[in-house]
DNA sequence: GTCTATACGATGATAGAC
DNA sequence: GTCTATCATCGTATAGAC
């Protein structure tokens, strides 16, 4: 292996999994030692602290969501190809991330100053290259014209829940996904006639 | 005032909010009873248990839920009017009960059994409902041809931010957000041409 | 109903031996 | 790096005086 099996991070991991299925607050460094088969102490020579562990996950995704979409914000495509590449961002990043992305949603509020405004500070640059294409598309009269913020909000919690449909082993796949998805935000449920 | 002012009610909707802006397990029966000024075990002798509020508002929204949709359910509209009275419902106990909508959607996971099975058998009957709108939607072709389960779950996060949105003193009504969220889920991004 | 006092287990984290 | 032992603090909840 290229990666040599790190204590360290399995560690994060597991800890990433407790956050995910317990919630942060409610998950003990007990219970992530027994999970490590460790005990508690000797977590401490590989993580400084539990809330270390909460924000490498937090930082993790929200940089995979400002690398996405600077990409898609800087090429040359038309608005309603670029909302469809953020749609796709959105999904691949999901349920690439199913436990990491659940912990950034949910549990980000448990961060302390001053990493919680540097958080936060990325997440809104990210919305506002989203609302700014959201925009673009508007001005052109592609999109219906409502309010970006709206929109945005809307569509990035419409997918939040995908990862517990998200089953590739049982033909739920990603391009399946993407399909039905796009269909559903950019034209809706009513079926044409 | 036909209703008197009590100190339990005050409790859980103190209770209720903190829930919502901490998290259930990050707030504690020291900070609530600061809140309500009163000493810690003084709050027991109004309520039994930090669960127990956590139940409570649980359980009064899910059940405003169920009570919706079975009438909903029950009249003899179209399947596309059910539809629009489902969203028409999710707006109106989210933007009503914003702090206790937020704990029943985040922290219902807390509770302990047998109340949280009681709990996911009332959501589950709930969406049973849900779903079998949607299918006779799909069925008499007025809806896409897509997983029912895929429709629901999209909808109902894609609601999920509006709390946030609504501001009746500073112009943004339900009615609004009502009109805005009907055109986005039922036809669509995309613009007509 | 409210208080003071307290029970007592769980919490995140550290010290120091090996 | 891992352990045992321990710390200080906080957690929910109770007992009993007033």
């Amino acid at each position: 292996m290229i990666e040599p099996y790190s204590k360290k991070k399995h560690i994060y991991q597991a800890g990433a999994k407790l956050f995910h299925e317990k919630g942060y607050a409610a998950t003990s460094m007990r219970e992530l030692a027994t999970q490590v088969q460790l005990e508690v102490s000797s977590l401490y020579s590989h993580i400084n602290s539990k809330e270390q562990i909460l924000q490498a996950v937090c930082f993790d995704v929200v940089k995979q969501f400002a690398d996405g979409i600077e990409t898609i914000f800087g090429d040359t495509h038309s608005a309603k190809q670029k909302l469809k590449d953020i749609i796709e961002l959105h999904l691949k990043i999901i349920t690439e991330n199913q436990t990491n992305f659940n912990v950034f949603n949910k549990e980000y509020i448990h961060m302390s100053e001053p990493k919680l405004s540097e958080f936060l500070k990325l997440k809104k640059e990210y919305e506002k290259k989203f609302i700014s294409i959201l925009k673009e598309g508007i001005k052109l009269g592609h999109f219906k014209n409502l309010d970006p913020v709206f929109i945005m909000k809307t569509l990035f919690n419409s997918m939040t829940w995908v990862h517990e449909y998200y089953k590739p082993n049982k033909g739920v796949d990603l391009d399946m996904i993407n399909k039905s998805m796009y269909k559903l935000l950019i034209s809706g449920i009513k079926k044409k006639n």
